[in-house]
DNA sequence: GCGGGGATTAACT
DNA sequence: GTTAATCCCCGCG
């Protein structure tokens, strides 16, 4: 049966993103997926920063190599669940971007945990937060815009003075695409992905965590 | 088939 | 700063 509808316009609070919400660029993508909430069963968490992966032309995306085995959702249409293994360890999860035919996807780097006294270590780092969420490969392909338990919901908008950017972590070997702007995270957010030891390290102007 | 290496992390020296 | 852990993707022969 029907949920009570609320007093006010149920179109004012929609519960979660639709497939819509997905249909644009994997760098406009990364950048509107801040402040929003990933929700998987009963955990959830904020998101707080963000990494684009474009195309075939993209030397640092695994759509490099176009669609194969692994990757081929990335080729499908936007708002479906990417997720891989990196390092034999760690599950990725990613958000396809575009529409069907433009490659392109979202890799989710950070979380705020909700609860207050959260430890914000737990979700900080794309490797510890499909850990945190109980993320997996066998979450690969859902659609965040249908599927009851793994989706996304809209969350605060973070204004545009909050948005840091800068060049996307671990990429090295991609040539120039190592030096581009794709990664997008929450300025001076706790919960932001850093390496270990550099939490000294001086924050240029605000441009964020050095890396 | 084989071999190199990776969108990471934690635990070392 | 360096390295192990640990799996499987991808290119090549």
């Amino acid at each position: 049966m029907a949920r009570p509808v609320s007093a006010r316009s149920p179109h004012t609070s929609p519960r979660r993103l639709s497939a819509r919400f997905f249909r644009r660029p994997a760098d406009e993508l990364a950048r509107a997926l801040l402040g929003k909430t990933l929700v998987h069963a009963d955990r959830r968490g904020v998101i707080v920063e963000t990494e684009a992966y474009l195309g075939p032309e993209d030397l640092a995306s695994h759509a490099r190599f176009g669609a194969t085995e692994r990757n081929r959702v990335m080729f499908g249409p936007g708002g479906i669940a990417y997720v891989y293994l990196c390092y034999g360890v760690h599950e990725m999860f990613n958000v396809v971007s575009g529409s069907a035919g433009q490659a392109g996807a979202v890799l989710i780097r950070a979380l705020a945990l909700p609860g207050p006294g959260r430890d914000p270590s737990l979700a900080r780092g794309p490797g510890k937060l499909t850990r945190a969420l109980g993320l997996s490969r066998a979450h690969n392909g859902l659609d965040l815009a249908r599927d009851e338990r793994l989706y996304l919901a809209p969350g605060r908008a973070v204004p545009a003075a909050e948005v840091a950017v800068g060049p996307r972590v671990g990429i090295d070997y991609a040539g120039d695409w190592a030096a581009a702007p794709l990664r997008f995270w929450v300025a001076d957010h706790p919960a932001v992905s850093r390496p270990p030891r550099s939490r000294r390290g001086r924050r240029g102007s605000g441009a964020g965590p050095a890396r």
